[in-house]
DNA sequence: TTGTAAGCGTTATCAG
DNA sequence: CTGATAACGCTTACAA
């Protein structure tokens, strides 16, 4: 009762009068012990709520059972999700998850490696930071042979589990629903070019014009800041004159609200004058009217990808190394009200 | 290059052919050590990249420097930023932090504890699950000496610290802003009763009518359901009479989104026929328009004073346990357009 | 079937 | 100033 002290092996050994190996065996070992004396063992653990110190264990095992997880920012949707399902997994495997941060720098990123393999963490899940551009760190944890899985933002120079997001398909198949739908004048608003989530689903909406016999107007594409004035400033200029597309897929998640309001300030109808399609993590998005057709992103089934090859990588040393690339699909929320079908 | 190995104290010992403890004292002691051999030691530490084992260290120092969060779901942008902010602090101070989730299960939570304390975490953050009514769990942790920080959702039931919001204090201010705006008839919409965040709020909400002779009507004061049709129905049915409330204190985001989107199809102007100022964690709401005028809680404070709390019962192990309660306030993202002043 | 001893990486105590 | 040695909790040859 309220013992102030942590059950060791050597406790119930010395309760027991046997040794601290028979002790040891009497609890994890197979056959080479007497019935008796491991039932004696494992009830006097059970009444004393014995637990395997994991940190001894890790020491003669040098393993963790920790997996780390570097992301640019926790308190943000798409991360959190993902941090979930790398938690589901990890969960149900018996590894714990350590979170670290970058806040997207790239300086903080390094560290945080290092950290995590002075803590000699099992594995590792990152998502690079904005600033990461040099991918030595990494190497240097495959040097030290902690295995490594990126996610959603990943880099040619290393070579190892990925897991992504079909972003050209998802860009593909809205644009085509939407002209399914009828509409023949879309506009694109997106952000930053050099951005490859930018260029992926720029190259998706354009395929599927041009698969469907629609001309690309440059016109219709448009790049802006994260500014909300200035983003209000660009979407207004593409939808103040008469000649206006009928339908906007929004590549972000601001831009599609910016839009909704935009519009509405400009006393156009969602969906009857103009269709939207927006990337979103945001689950409350569904719930906004004028409805917002949303594409979600598979968070949650990133991370348990993700986690999922990271565990072969730990537990599997066996084969060879092949390195796979994930794509995972987007999924769309449609809104019937957002879509509204022309003619 | 490309060691294979990790270094200890051991391989820096050999190659300097040196004993063991000499090169630990010399990385880490005072001045018992000849400034040039310290300096030798630590040469070559530094080529090597040598780091100290935490494992190690937490075996022999009995601590593992590493403190466990239990949340009920990461996916969430409260529970998200709170631990941004434990992270934050955590990281500063030289602590991991471990994530585990509780799905809102009495069950998984109880789990979690046992696991976090088998861990041998140096302390634990928690926000109980919705489910647990008994903590006993948590007792056991604290007769385990592991010190214990619970915030938002707290209890009666055990001595620790706590760090919660002032969800009256919030719903008051709210309330009196409106009223200062000229608000006469104020709505407060809100969920089950039960919950005390429920109770809080609309406490506030009634005293800051109280305090400016505004009359209770109880008829104002309406709760709903999670469901988005019911939600709106009931919403719906407060607006539709010519006899409608000028305002509205939303008691939590959704609801806040569906005031919104109701509003606007009962052709309501907003600010102009009804304002609104709804309690929202989401930053995305600060976008919307109508705007939506938002209270704050104060998510990211949550966390790190809720690490800061605990790191104190880590360390400092000398005064005799004086617990406190910590109340945060929120925060108003005012939009003008939300707010229009009555006559 | 059981016990002894070494080892995982580190620090602290105690001799030299 | 430096070097053995024990200890942290546990597993696992190897001996008995």
């Amino acid at each position: 009762m309220g013992d102030q002290h942590i059950v060791t092996i050597k406790d119930i050994s010395k309760q027991l009068k046997l040794s601290i190996s028979t002790v040891s065996r009497a609890l994890r070992g197979g056959t080479e012990i007497r019935k008796e004396t491991r039932e004696l063992v494992q009830q006097l653990a059970a009444e004393l709520d014995y637990r395997p110190n994991p940190i001894a264990l890790s020491l003669k095992e040098k393993r963790s059972k920790v997996i780390g997880v570097i992301v640019p920012e926790i308190a943000n949707n798409f991360c959190s999700s993902t941090i979930a399902g790398i938690e589901e997994v990890a969960y149900s495997r018996g590894y714990y998850v350590t979170i670290f941060q970058s806040h997207e720098s790239y300086e903080r990123e390094v560290i945080n490696t290092q950290l995590l393999s002075a803590r000699r963490v099992d594995g590792l899940i990152i998502s690079v930071s904005n600033e990461t551009n040099r991918y030595q760190h990494l190497s240097s944890l495959i040097e030290k042979e902690i295995p490594l899985v990126m996610f959603d933002r990943v880099c040619s120079e290393i070579q190892t589990h990925k897991v992504v997001v079909n972003d050209y398909a998802a860009a593909f198949n809205a644009t085509e629903h939407l002209v399914e739908q009828g509409h023949r004048d879309i506009a694109h608003i997106t952000i930053a070019n050099f951005l490859s989530i930018t260029q992926n689903r720029k190259r998706g909406y354009e395929d599927a014009l041009k698969k469907h016999g629609i001309p690309i107007n440059k016109s219709r594409i448009v790049h802006c800041n994260f500014n909300t004035v200035e983003m209000d400033r660009s979407i207004r200029s593409l939808f103040e004159s008469k000649n206006r597309p009928t339908a906007i897929i929004a590549s972000v998640e601001r831009i599609a609200i910016r839009c909704l309001n935009v519009l509405m300030e400009l006393k156009l109808n969602i969906p009857e004058d103009v269709a939207i399609i927006g990337f979103s993590d945001n689950p409350l998005n569904n719930i906004l009217k004028p409805a917002l057709s949303c594409i979600r992103q598979p968070t949650f089934e990133i991370g348990k990808k993700s986690a999922e090859l990271l565990l072969e990588l730990i537990e599997e040393k066996t084969t060879e190394k092949s390195f796979q690339t994930v794509e995972l699909g987007t999924t769309m929320d449609l809104m019937e009200s957002s879509l509204y079908k022309k003619q």
